[in-house]
RNA sequence: GCCGGAGUAGCUCAGUUGGUUAGAGCGGGCGUUUCAUACGCGCUAGGUCAGGGGUUCGACUCCCUUCUCCGGCACCA
């Protein structure tokens, strides 16, 4: 028996339960329950995470406070996951007093060691925005990109974590385990960013209050992360009941392993911060977490997730039309965890009809029917197998051997595909049994005993199946063994289930067939259902962003790609800010900039510069103006030529370097990779002046 | 541009340290059984293993190079 703790990311509190969410949530909690059929003493966490200058704009912007705005999202996240058959041995809030108090503990002893110390931060600060703008985000004459202001030089007090001095000893981590960042991918990306060099982390705030005061320093609040990733220990040092589950943590000569399953987006913080955080508390190597695992990003029905566009599938919904088992059967077997991966809801009733219908449903039901006809639905006491037999036993071991080395390894997707050969298997044996043919033999005593013997071998695979699904769908495996005739799967400590997966049932055993676990959908009912499932997005706006009217617009607080992530490494929140926390430009600000209608007339790559297209661009004078500008994410140079543009005539120029220089500036909006064009509708002569 | 990863049958992917006819699942096609949820089983893909060079007796598997895609970094709207 060993301690297996495994832990999902904290869900921050600006957003509602996903598909992507419940993913890392559904193989966190297979992984649990796979580690808990082997008599692991296994734990989950989960939880969220609710602090945060964006929770505290969120909150004010919707009229409520921090707190019961992350009271309620919390609420959502706690509600939901139940729904999935996920169940978490707990369950925490980075607002929790377990959670804070260990947080300041933290603090406190890593800053007694020293690696935590008081500095200011020094960057142009802008006073409209209140907030920190990096040289680079600056236009020409150090003017603020927002507020077209002069902005100041000023300094604010933080503390900074001495990242820079593990540098060195994180490499060398990486190198003696090379497990621990996965998949391999992954920690490629990592190692060459520690390599690329570590600089300290400015760790606190005083622009904004909603977080963990530091400790003697109450203007001050941590930097959310450091707040959050304690959360995998808080929660063990301070469980649900107030009791120390510090043994689940990894210690030199301890059993217990610590898993954190994350997104590829949060590997850094996990894979950087948090060991070095660790070790700058006094822990040892040895008391980092086991892994730190990595998963894709999904998309859905081929097309990104995204909010503007509303295909956010709703996983509790999903989950009430096919069942939870169905989705998550789906989400562990056809996404190769780690990888990124589509979710795609056709794919999902042709895997349900194939693998969950015609191969494990009727495998079952097609037993238990013989079993009626022949044994009247009972263990009949033949037992006297042949080398038919013996070579299916060894075969099936062999897969049984392949799922659990999957699941070890955390590879869902391979372990599933073991366990259903073993399936694939038991239908291949019942053809070339054919206890139909058998009991008609001659010799009747001798045909009735070859059928137990088939039935009793078919049984003993459905038994070791309905034990191996579980990880994935314990309400299927609980109505499969019902059918079977036995108790639900019920795993224990220091008791391996995983033993004795192939014991043959008693004689005399009864068994009460079902309803069909799961009755293949046929084209109507799939039609339907798709109907149903598959989210409408509005089409124009997938596929014709660049053109359309922007759809961000309309919900400000969404499209603002409100993430914790943003660079901690960065000054404070170079945010560009709720409308809100703008302050007012009197008319002749505005009126100093010259905005003028453009076509573009040509486009072409920047060398050497991904994001950057040169472009010309007719704006009513003598030749066209060259234009820099961001855009090669979104657009091919092609089709941006005929396009018109709104161009900030009047800005200075700027030298990209390389003989590029960019006379203004186009409007838009969105993330970098989904830019919309500002444009005018009919048909505006160049040159005409915007006002 | 730098650093990674990937490009293998219609789709999703396996292919160990280079070695006889390149594999699986799904879908499709053909055949077949009857216990079963019109389900199962068997057969079936003649695939330039992205392209081009090279090393080798021999390369999907090693080296070089080109192209494409995806990430990270850099650059940036």
């Amino acid at each position: 028996m060993a301690r297996f703790y495994v832990t999902t990311p904290i869900y921050y509190v600006n957003d509602v339960p996903h598909l992507g969410t419940a993913y890392s949530t559904i193989v966190t909690d297979a992984l649990r329950r796979y580690h808990l059929l082997r008599g692991d003493s296994a734990r989950m966490l989960t939880g969220t995470d609710e602090h945060g200058l964006k929770i505290e704009r969120v909150a004010h912007e919707k009229g409520t406070t921090p707190q019961r705005w992350a009271d309620e999202t919390s609420a959502r996240f706690r509600a939901a996951w139940p729904k999935l058959d996920i169940a978490a041995d707990d369950f925490i809030r980075t607002t929790e007093p377990r959670h804070t108090e260990f947080v300041r503990e933290l603090w406190k002893t890593i800053e007694a060691k020293g690696d935590l110390y008081e500095g200011e931060y020094e960057d142009w600060y802008c006073v409209g925005c209140e907030s920190f703008k990096t040289e680079k985000e600056l236009l020409p004459g150090n003017l603020c990109p927002i507020h077209l202001k002069p902005v100041e030089r000023l300094k604010e007090k933080t503390f900074f974590f001495r990242l820079s001095k593990y540098e060195k000893i994180l490499l060398e981590l990486y190198a003696r385990k090379p497990d621990f960042i996965a998949p391999k991918e992954r920690r490629n990306e990592i190692i060459s960013f520690v390599e690329g060099g570590l600089r300290d982390l400015s760790v606190s705030r005083t622009s904004f209050k909603w977080g963990i005061p530091v400790p003697g320093h109450d203007e001050h609040v941590m930097f959310v992360w450091f707040d959050a990733l304690a959360n995998y220990m808080s929660a063990l040092k301070h469980g649900p009941n107030g009791e120390d589950l510090m043994a689940y943590w990894p210690k030199l000569g301890s059993d217990a392993r610590a898993v954190h399953i994350v997104g590829k987006d949060i590997i850094r913080f996990h894979a950087v911060y948090w060991p070095a955080f660790l070790l700058a508390a006094g822990f040892t190597e040895d008391e980092l977490p086991s892994q730190v695992y990595a998963h894709g990003f999904l998309t859905i029905d081929g097309m990104k997730m995204s909010k503007a566009l509303r295909n956010g599938v709703d996983p509790v919904r999903l989950a009430s039309e096919v069942g939870p088992d169905v989705l998550r059967y789906h989400l562990l077997r056809a996404i190769a965890f780690g990888q990124d991966g589509d979710f795609d809801h056709a794919a999902l009733v042709e895997r349900y009809n194939a693998d969950l219908g015609k191969n494990l449903g009727n495998l079952l039901n097609r037993t238990l029917g013989l079993c009626a006809k022949y044994t009247g639905s009972k263990v009949g006491p033949g037992w006297a197998p042949t080398p038919l037999e013996d070579d299916l036993f060894a075969a099936v071991k062999i897969h049984a051997a392949d799922a659990a080395n999957e699941w070890d390894s955390i590879a869902p997707h391979r372990a599933l595909e073991a366990t259903w050969a073993i399936a694939s298997a038991a239908n291949q044996y019942v053809d070339r049994a054919a206890p139909w043919a058998a009991v008609k033999d001659a010799d009747k005593e001798r045909g009735q005993a070859r059928v137990e013997t088939i039935l009793s071998t078919l049984l003993s695979l459905l038994g070791a199946l309905s034990i191996m699904i579980w990880p994935a769908m314990p309400q299927k495996s609980a109505a499969m063994r019902k059918q079977l005739g036995l108790e639900p799967v019920e795993p224990r400590t220091g008791h391996d289930l995983f033993a004795n997966l192939f014991a043959l049932r008693a004689p005399g055993e009864a068994f009460s067939v079902g309803a069909p676990l799961f009755p293949v959908i046929d084209k109507d009912t799939e039609k339907a259902l798709l109907e149903r499932l598959v989210p409408k997005t509005d089409a124009s706006a997938a596929t014709d962003a660049a053109a359309a009217a922007t759809p961000a617009a309309a919900t400000p607080a969404a499209a603002a790609a409100l993430s914790k992530n943003d660079a901690p490494t960065k000054p404070p929140e170079a945010d560009p800010g709720s409308p809100m926390t703008r302050s007012l430009i009197a008319y002749d600000q505005f009126g100093a900039v010259d905005l003028r209608v453009g076509v573009v007339v040509s486009a072409e790559r920047v060398q050497k510069k991904d994001k950057l297209l040169q472009l010309k661009v007719d704006i009513g004078e003598e030749s066209p103006r060259s234009i820099i500008a961001g855009l090669a994410k979104t657009f091919k140079p092609e089709e941006l030529v005929g396009k018109r543009v709104i161009v900030v005539a009047n800005l200075a120029p700027r030298d990209f370097g390389g003989g590029f220089v960019s006379f203004g500036m186009l409007l838009a909006t969105g993330p970098s990779e989904d830019l919309t064009l500002a444009t005018v509708t009919g048909n505006v002569a160049p040159g005409a002046r915007l006002k």
